[in-house]
RNA sequence: GCGCCUGUAGUUCAGCUGGAUAGAACAACAGAUUCCGGAUCUGUAGGUCGGGGGUUCGAAUCCCUUCAGGCGUACCA
């Protein structure tokens, strides 16, 4: 298939060699957002003007004249026309639009899908936490939004893997067992007091519960027990499993810290190689990573003092690590908190002499839950906050990914419970699966009046020139190019606008014309357009992890 | 103090590398259905793109400045 922009360009670009005798100009050819505009049209008249030393309308009425010249009608545009500040526009003839309704169905699943990633590996690293806790909506926020850009990323033909990082080394751990044995103490001993900068959550409290079946309440105070570590670790780890495997998302690699960088010499070897590279410093017994070489305000701790390497340390050995397992490229979501760390971490892999462009890093912003127009407070030092699986018992797992794939990650977002729980046309997730639903029915209802598969395939498509029928075409024929990672890598959001976008004009669309009626080959040719209307739906959906229902379930 | 994110309709947000009269959803108001699911559709109204400068054929978009909100600025992770 060729891609319609570049045909046209090609055209522009052959005009202007013809007109002026000038090769090399660089041409752009827009999606026009305005019908009256065409379809497509080109500022390349008003950009060259400069150089051409002409003015913009000047140089686009030759441009016109010439294109109209050597257009022959049947091709490709009706009509090519020059516009006030020297826009050149393009109107495409309908028939070349209604072809797509036949070519959707013949592709299929597949369309949509490009090869621009060409088999590259992309690691994508996301949600990754402390094992201290539940994951909360900031982390089902991440796990949206970085699975369907892994999704989105296949789709265009990368090589992807996605990572789950596990910070289980460090403080933060080693305070969550100190309160899980407080806990457990108190089963025993309900004075004893627990810690003010301990974890106050109630799960702290069940892990206590199983860990007195195992210890029935043998003391385990002034005692650091690698059992009990590991116990808290699992606990706290397969329901974090659970939750992220309850919301759609797997990952290839559960990436423990621990494990796999301290417990092995890639802590050593990093510091090693940065020594080498001439990034580090001792100072006060800790060893500094010199970033002030690199632009930073002041150095930064690699190892402190009493010989424990930081978390910085640690993560430069984890992305040296991703590199050597032969990755083209890694992404990294992180949490809010996190935004400091992003600049160092660069300058890090800097000074490894990996290539910036190498290592993308996305903050994806916090999230406030909106109950009744209200804000919901969060408290983590009370152990009161919104999880990720209390979200989702509650709304569902579909709304909670459509509603954090509707916003750019960047956008400081408000979720609206309510709305996301509502069964109605104000939700715009059950919009959209109520269209692929509806669209379901047409097809079953056809069925049931013996319309055959073959006689849509074989349908004639010239029947079909209502204006909600080219306008059908038109979107379908976008879906491409909003799946093209150029455009879309760092933004599934638009996926959620295209297809809430598509469920609307089909609405329309089936408000307006009949599908299925006495006339049989209007019936097949309505048909072939619900059909792959559907396939767009359900490729679109699936590239959001969002679930395309056959039928909806009953109100009541 | 310094750094990052955000500021667009009553509300929540789109607006791709600068483009033509700044879009959508919800809320408001007015309407549509003998028929494939009304969980639907159509229409109206709603704006000094936080403010002020600059760059150019042309700015919500780029640059400077200023105001407001959030976050970060640890030998925590």
């Amino acid at each position: 298939m060729i891609n319609k922009a570049q045909h046209i360009a090609r055209i522009v670009q052959n005009s202007i060699e013809r007109t002026y005798s000038v090769q090399d100009l660089s041409i752009s050819i827009e999606r026009t957002k305005d019908e009256r505009f065409g379809d497509f049209s080109t500022n390349a008249a008003m950009m060259h003007s400069n150089r051409l030393k002409e003015s913009p309308m000047s140089i686009g009425e030759k441009l016109c004249r010439d294109i109209n010249k050597s257009l022959s009608k049947d091709l490709l545009a009706d009509k090519v026309e020059l516009v006030k500040p020297g826009f050149i526009n393009f109107y495409i003839s309908k028939k070349f639009w209604i072809d797509i309704f036949r070519e959707v169905v013949l592709v299929g699943k597949n369309y949509g899908r490009s090869n621009t990633g060409d088999g590259k590996k992309i690691l994508v690293e996301f949600v990754g936490s402390n094992p201290t806790g539940p994951l909360n909506v900031v982390s089902a926020r991440a796990a949206s939004i970085g699975d369907s850009l892994c999704n989105i990323l296949s789709f265009n033909g990368y090589d992807v893997k996605r990572e789950f990082y596990i910070n289980d080394a460090g403080e933060q751990i080693s305070r969550l067992v100190e309160s899980l044995i407080a806990r457990y103490t108190q089963i025993h001993d309900p004075c004893f007091e627990f810690p003010d900068d301990g974890y106050h959550g109630d799960y702290v409290k069940d892990m206590a519960e199983e860990l007195n079946r195992v210890y029935k309440g043998k003391s385990l105070l002034n005692k650091i027990d690698d059992d009990v570590w590991f116990r808290c670790r699992h606990f706290i780890l397969s329901s974090q499993k659970r939750d992220v495997e309850n919301f759609g998302v797997k990952f290839d690699k559960w990436f423990s810290e621990k494990e796999l960088l301290h417990d092995s010499d890639k802590i050593t070897d990093t510091l090693k190689k940065l020594e080498e590279r001439g990034f580090t410093r001792k100072k006060d017994d800790a060893t500094w990573f010199q970033s002030t070489k690199l632009g930073d305000d002041e150095d930064r701790v690699l190892v402190k003092s009493n010989g424990v390497p930081t978390y910085f340390l640690a993560d430069i050995a984890y992305h040296l690590d991703k590199f050597n397992r032969g990755f083209d490229k890694a992404i990294d979501f992180m949490g809010p908190d996190h935004h400091g760390h992003i600049g160092r971490l660069k300058m890090a892999m800097k000074a490894l002499g990996i290539d910036e462009k190498w290592l993308d890093i996305f903050i994806v912003q916090q999230v406030n839950l909106m109950r009744n127009g209200e804000k919901i407070k969060m408290s983590k030092r009370a152990g009161r906050f919104e999880t990720m699986k209390d979200l989702v018992s509650e709304v569902g797992k579909d709304a909670a990914r459509f509603f954090f794939l509707m916003r750019t990650q960047s956008s400081h977002l408000d979720f609206d419970l309510n709305l996301a729980k509502e069964e109605s046309s104000k939700n715009p997730v059950y919009y959209i699966q109520y269209a692929h639903a509806r669209l379901c029915n047409i097809l079953k209802h056809a069925e049931a009046q013996k319309v055959s598969i073959e006689e849509i395939e074989i349908a004639n498509t010239e029947l079909l020139d209502k204006a909600e029928e080219v306008e059908l075409a038109k979107t379908l024929a976008g879906f491409e190019d909003t799946c093209e990672a150029r455009v879309l890598t760092y933004a599934p959001h638009k996926i959620a606008g295209y297809l809430l976008k598509l469920a609307g004009i089909f609405h329309n669309f089936y408000n307006k014309h009949r599908v299925v009626t006495g006339n049989k080959e209007l019936t097949a040719a309505r048909l072939l357009i619900v059909k792959s209307t559907g396939i767009v739906l359900a490729n679109g959906l699936r590239l959001l992890g969002i679930s395309a229902p056959k039928k909806m379930q009953n109100k009541d």
